[in-house]
DNA sequence: GCGCCGAATGAGACCTGGTATCATCCGGCC
DNA sequence: GGCCGGATGATACCAGGTCTCATTCGGCGC
């Protein structure tokens, strides 16, 4: 019925894993499915204690390794948040795009920027850079919890 | 015969310091030296060893802590660089930009945003979030740089 | 000049996020 | 069964940054 871009993102991840060639071993699908299970950004050591939290025996290093992979086949991305910490987000790894980042619930939205790379180009070309490569972020208050933050 | 905009930045350092009721002290002064003296970006292990180089005695955490100061003055800003370490960048204070960084040498140069603010309010209309906050960073090589990679 | 008080400082412990090392283990293949 | 490379976990390590706490400094009222 629906198409194939709503598939459960856990098998998604795996599948990304599997097409570059790494094997889908029991760890690392089970930190697709802690990744894949999580509302907004998270940190490798939220994972660590999630997965610690179930009894499953996972090391912080191996925790690290996957996120590692998943990031170099953005499967996930790296957000630097405001506060200068880092956390990680689940993104769609097909096209380029950015992040709206919802500092009340951590909930992130891909947005597509189409404006920002003329934007960009229209910079590169006026200070005379090569521009490679370009970071950007928006933090703010999604729909939702600005609702909730209204309602008290 | 030019305006005071080219000052020297240590003397503007310190009038920022000053206009918002800080001691501008020894060390802070010879943090802002350091911070002016540097071309490009740097960290605060860079200042603690320039400073030391020169048989100046200040600690870790003063450097630490006149950094954060000079940060909430807006006279440096952080930078999130690609690899995902800190840096530190002396800057405007006086209005609003993003920067540019030469990935080779370091340099950076503030850009004015006219057209990103905008871009950023068609997002957060067409998202319903409430945009409080943004990072925008671009990374590339310089035209100095990239004429001396050229030459080789 | 004297004394007081808050701000600034330095040393060092500490914390967090992440990486390196290394021995072990597992899975697939011959 | 045996081999091999990749994956793993424990642990040590590292960088960047913060916290604590005792000391010192600077400015101000007297």
């Amino acid at each position: 019925m629906r198409p194939s871009i709503t598939t459960d993102p856990v098998a998604r991840i795996i599948q990304s894993l599997e097409r570059a060639g790494y094997q889908a071993t029991p760890n690392r699908r089970l930190v697709a499915q802690l990744v894949a299970s999580t509302d907004g950004h998270f940190t490798a050591a939220d994972l660590l204690e999630r997965g610690r939290r179930e009894r499953l025996a996972i090391g912080r290093a191996t925790v690290f390794r996957a996120l590692d992979l998943l990031t170099t086949l953005h499967v996930v991305e790296r957000l630097d948040l405001p506060n200068g910490s880092h956390a990680y987000v689940l993104c769609d790894p097909d096209e380029h795009h950015h992040h709206l980042v919802c500092s009340s619930c951590g909930r992130s939205e891909d947005i597509a920027d189409g404006e920002l790379l003329a934007l960009i180009d229209r910079i590169g070309r006026r200070s005379g850079y090569q521009i490679e490569a370009h970071r950007l972020e928006l933090f703010g208050t999604c729909p939702r919890c600005a609702a909730a933050g209204a309602d008290q």
